[in-house]
DNA sequence: CTATTTGGTTGCTTAATGCAACTGATTTGA
DNA sequence: TCAAATCAGTTGCATTAAGCAACCAAATAG
């Protein structure tokens, strides 16, 4: 019967688990994000199956995160250009990776660490805050019904109006 | 042959995504943020499956992003209550909802507003910054290996140094 | 002008998902 | 108090998705 699909649902991170939460494709758009631009480049970084390639690009492309340009001079040779929508992806990939450094390899076993291109200094951690700066945790957040909230989204709200519990 | 796991990877998003990955498994921690405890809570809240709800909290339990407790007076009555671990998945959630909110929903269509619980005020933006605060893209980052990053991600880097190719 | 690379498609097998039915304890309700 | 419902799953079966290998046409390399 197939995999439940998530568009219907009235929630940011189910939506954007509809586009990005098949297996493989978040890795497909970090591999993007260090350059990968061919099919190719991204079958022999993943070592991912050509045809189950196929179908995520064309799925990421149906959701505008990639554009497929004509590469090269002449024939079917493309590139698959992360989009505006695409790039803006970079603070999940980070959470990602910020959740990965401190919890499963642990400080100072970090695969990967980034700097600011023009000084070489380190990133400082992504950080939930409010508008004056300080972190939050999820005991200091509540969440109220935005303009596009359905009645099921209200209704849950008013059982739960904070994130704590 | 079943699908591929990334957890020999040498990235930390594949990491992350070897814990939570899985179809539904962080709208099962999203629903926990929300204050969801017990078996039926997530069940009826998700419209889930009860065999694949079993396995993905038996998942995260393992992978220490939930934690089994005996709740109420007696008998096999428990609650999955969200680690340290678990809570620190804030980021990812925020990022996530982010996105959508700006590229699915359309700015003023949000089904859900953040507010820092003691004062009302909105939450800013999740932003990607240098140490003095100032937003950075993709361009201005670059990427070196840490102190456990494998040969493999050591050449892989010798050869795109910076993020944005 | 033959061999290789590129960017896929097609078919087949195996694993994962979803549904429905069932279980065995506990709790509720009349 | 006895039946009905709830809770937290487990089991079995049908369907779909993932992985693998083989194949293919067009372009490029030698």
């Amino acid at each position: 019967m197939g995999r439940k699909r998530f568009g219907e649902m009235n929630c940011g991170v189910a939506q954007a688990l509809e586009a990005l939460g098949d297996w493989w494709t978040l890795l497909i758009v970090r591999d993007a994000f260090f350059g990968a631009r061919r099919f190719g480049e991204f079958e022999r970084s993943l070592g991912i199956a050509k045809n189950i390639l196929t179908a995520r690009l064309r799925r990421l492309v149906d959701h505008g995160v990639f554009e497929r340009v004509a590469a090269g001079t002449a024939g079917d040779r493309y590139e698959y250009h992360l989009t505006a929508k695409g790039r803006s992806l970079l603070p999940v990939l980070m959470a990602l990776r910020e959740w990965s450094d401190e919890w499963v390899f642990g400080r100072g076993h970090e695969p990967l660490v980034l700097r600011e291109r023009a000084t070489g200094r380190r990133l400082p951690r992504l950080r939930v805050t409010n508008r004056d700066g300080k972190e939050l945790k999820l005991e200091d957040i509540s969440a109220t019904p935005g303009p596009g909230a359905s009645t099921e989204t209200r209704n849950r709200l008013a059982r739960r109006p904070t994130m704590d519990h």
